[in-house]
DNA sequence: ATGACGATTTACT
DNA sequence: GTAAATCGTCATA
């Protein structure tokens, strides 16, 4: 179709969370504001979350709260928290139903609605100096707050929803190659510490660290 | 009802 | 590099 832009659908989502984690990489994430502007950014940052196993996932021994439901609902839905009081962070949930494995969405290079992203990301925080491009989405709640994500996108389909999708990103630059390295902020979690479950696009600016 | 703790970011020394 | 911000969430009781 040609309307659709290159959505992606259901199947491209049901995939383990290391293959999608890698398979996001140069892919578009796009939000729908209510006003029907768009915001988009080439994704440059993931981490994948095993699930149940996985002692840094939320999932983990099985944990199923009203936080971590949309975690147990098909692939391509969107699994948002809240954390540290005031950061959000979001997941594109996937495998099957009732697995709960997810990718985070780590950090993303603007590309559509930059403005916008700016303006979300300066709210309220009167600054001297304007934030530099690259850290207007190098981060997993920096990401959320340009995007305008918050909770009340949890549980949302990125197949048949609004607000969310990810689209095929032919305008992707050539691929220098996907670094693969050690999560981030998941100290607590023991022996998966060390898993190297987290990639990002090689010599890319907008990642929130190298 | 209560206490401990974040899949982070930012400002400051 | 260090530390504060800030409150929903979850386990314990």
């Amino acid at each position: 179709m040609s309307s659709d832009r290159g959505r992606w659908s259901r199947e491209d989502f049901a995939s383990d969370p290391v293959t999608l984690a890698q398979r996001l990489i140069g892919a578009l994430l796009v939000r729908t504001l209510d006003t029907g502007e768009r915001l988009s950014g080439m994704i440059v940052e993931t981490e994948a979350y095993l699930g149940v196993e996985d002692k840094a996932a939320h999932s983990f021994g099985g944990r199923r709260t009203a936080r971590t439901e949309p975690m147990y609902a098909q692939p391509g839905t969107v699994y948002v928290y809240f954390t540290y009081g005031m950061h959000h962070c979001m997941n594109v949930v996937c495998g099957a139903v009732d697995e709960p494995v997810a990718v985070l969405i780590r950090a993303a290079e603007p590309v559509e609605g930059i403005d916008r992203i700016r303006s979300n990301r300066e709210a309220g925080k009167p600054r001297k100096t304007p934030l530099k491009s690259t850290d207007l989405c190098s981060g997993p709640a920096k990401l959320c707050q340009g995007f305008g994500v918050d909770r009340r996108l949890s549980g949302t389909d990125l197949i048949d929803g609004d607000a969310l999708h990810i689209e095929h990103y032919p305008n992707a630059k050539p691929a220098l190659g996907l670094v693969n390295s050690e999560r981030i902020g998941i100290g607590y979690a023991e022996e998966w510490v060390m898993r190297p479950l987290r990639w990002h696009l090689s010599q890319n600016r907008h990642v929130s660290r190298n």
